[in-house]
DNA sequence: ACCAGGAGTTGAACACGTTCAAGAAGGAGC
DNA sequence: GCTCCTTCTTGAACGTGTTCAACTCCTGGT
C-alpha cells in the first residue's frame, strides 16, 4: 500500500521523527493549501530543522508522496467495502470509481497544485514513476479484483491486460475530474454513472465475430506498447 | 493559431524588445535546457534587465506559450503538406499524428516541463482552457478535414463528434509521447503506426447491427459531458 | 518649448526549495 | 571509561522565480 520511503527507517526514534514531518505537511497542505506550506513552515511544524526534513524526504515533492499514498489508502479501504455484495460487472467498476470520486473530494481544492506535480514524467509522483509503482500496481490489482469478483465473461488475452486498461480509465476519470468545476464534482460522478454501463457492453461486445479479431489485434498494441520488456 | 500575448503590444519598439525576448529564450531552452535557461540568462542574453522581462511576460511559463504557438503553426503546415494526396483515412490520420510527433521531436527534451505547466487546470496553456480554444478549435478542425477528405462513411452523429474525439486521442498520443524515453521516440512512432489501423477498423465496425445502438449511446455520454453549453 | 502622464526599464530585495559542511547523538567493540 | 563509525541534526548559504518602488524615456496636448 505504502511506497518505498526516501530512506528507509532506522531507529525508532528516527521513524517517529519521519512520522511526525508527514503529520505536520499534511496539516499544513490541509490548512494552508500547497504553496502556502513551505519547508519551512513544515520542518517548523514538526519541530525540527529544514535541513533534518530533507534528510527524510529528499524533496517536497516526496513529501506528497505521503498525501498520495494517504488517498490511496483511503481508497482501497472504501472501494473494499463498497465490492462487498456486488456481483455484477457495472457495479463493481462504478463502485470502485465512485469510490474514489467520494474518497478524492476534500482534496479536490489542491488537485490542481499536485496534479501539476504529478504530470511532469520526471516526477517520482507521476503515476507511471517506478516510485509509484507499488502504488500503481495495487490500483491495477484492485480492478482484477472488481473483475474476478463479477459476472464477465471474456477472452483470456483481453481478461489478463483488462485490469490495467481500466486502471488507465480510471486515470482518464481522474483528469476529467481535476478539471471539473461542477459542485461537489458531479460531472465526474454523472461521467461515471454513465460511461460504466457502456463500457460494461463494450466489453460483452468484444465477443461477436466480427469483433474478436480487432479486440485481439488491440491486445496485441497493448502488450507491445506497455513499459519495457 | 497565435495566443493572445500577455501584454498587448504598444509602441514597434516595444514589440521588437518582446521579440527579442522570446528568441533569447528560444535560442536558451534549446541549447542549456529548461532549468538552465534562467531568467536572469535570457534577460541578459536579450540584452534587457530581469525586470523588463517580466514587464512582458508575468512569468517564465508565460514565455513557454510562445513555444507552444510555434509547435502549432508548424505542425499545421506539415499536415496540410502531408495530407495532400492521401485518400484513405488511415493514411490521413497517420499522417497527421507522425507529423505531429516529427515537428515536436526538437521540443521533447524539455517538453515534460511545458507539460507539467499545462497540466495544471487553471493554466491558460491547459488544453481544455478557454485561453488556448482557437488553438483547440484549430486542431479540432484539422481532424475534421482528415474524416471529410477520406473514403470513411459513418453515421452522421458519430461524424460530427468524431473530430473531437480524434482530438482527445491525439492528446493521448501526446501524453504517451512526453513519458516516451526511446530513441527519437521510436515507441511514440510505433504506437502511431499500430493504432491507426485498429482505429479505423474500430470505426468502420460502427455500422455493425450489435455494435451500433452502444456507438449512439457513447455518442450521447460525449455529448452530455462536454463542456458547459 | 514645456509639461503631464503613461509606457518602458532598472536592479535590489524577497521568499522559496535545496545543498552542504559541520557538528551532536547514539551505539558497538574493547 | 574510551574510541570509532554511522546515524541524525543543524542553520547558514546558494541560486532560483518573482515583486516593486523608483527611475528614464516617449508622446500628445497646449
Amino acid at each position: 500500500m505504502s511506497t518505498v520511503p526516501d530512506t528507509p527507517p532506522r531507529s525508532p526514534k528516527a521513524e517517529q521523527t519521519r512520522q511526525s514531518i508527514i503529520d505536520a505537511a499534511m496539516r499544513l497542505f490541509r490548512t494552508n493549501g500547497y504553496e502556502k506550506a513551505t519547508m519551512r513552515a513544515i520542518a517548523d511544524e514538526a519541530g525540527v530543522s529544514i535541513g533534518n526534513a530533507y534528510y527524510y524526504f529528499s524533496s517536497k515533492e516526496h513529501l506528497i508522496q505521503a498525501y498520495y499514498d494517504r488517498i490511496n489508502a483511503e481508497h482501497a479501504e472504501a472501494a473494499a467495502a463498497a465490492l462487498a455484495g456486488t456481483t455484477t460487472f457495472s457495479e463493481r467498476l462504478g463502485a470502485v470509481l465512485l469510490a474514489w470520486v467520494d474518497v478524492a473530494e476534500p482534496y479536490h481544492e489542491f488537485a490542481g497544485k499536485f496534479f501539476k506535480t504529478a504530470a511532469e514524467p520526471t516526477s517520482p509522483l507521476s503515476p507511471f514513476s517506478s516510485e509509484s509503482e507499488a502504488t500503481r500496481l495495487a490500483a491495477i490489482d484492485l480492478h482484477r479484483e472488481v473483475i474476478d469478483g463479477s459476472d464477465l465473461k471474456l477472452a483470456k488475452a483481453l481478461r489478463a491486460e483488462l485490469p490495467e486498461l481500466l486502471w488507465l480509465a480510471q486515470m482518464g476519470v481522474v483528469l476529467f475530474w481535476v478539471h471539473d468545476t461542477s459542485d461537489g464534482q458531479q460531472r465526474t460522478r454523472l461521467l461515471v454513472r454513465q460511461a460504466v454501463p457502456l463500457i460494461d457492453r463494450a466489453l460483452r461486445l468484444t465477443r461477436l465475430p466480427g469483433v474478436r479479431g480487432l479486440v485481439d489485434d488491440v491486445v496485441g498494441l497493448v502488450r507491445t506498447i506497455k513499459p519495457k520488456p
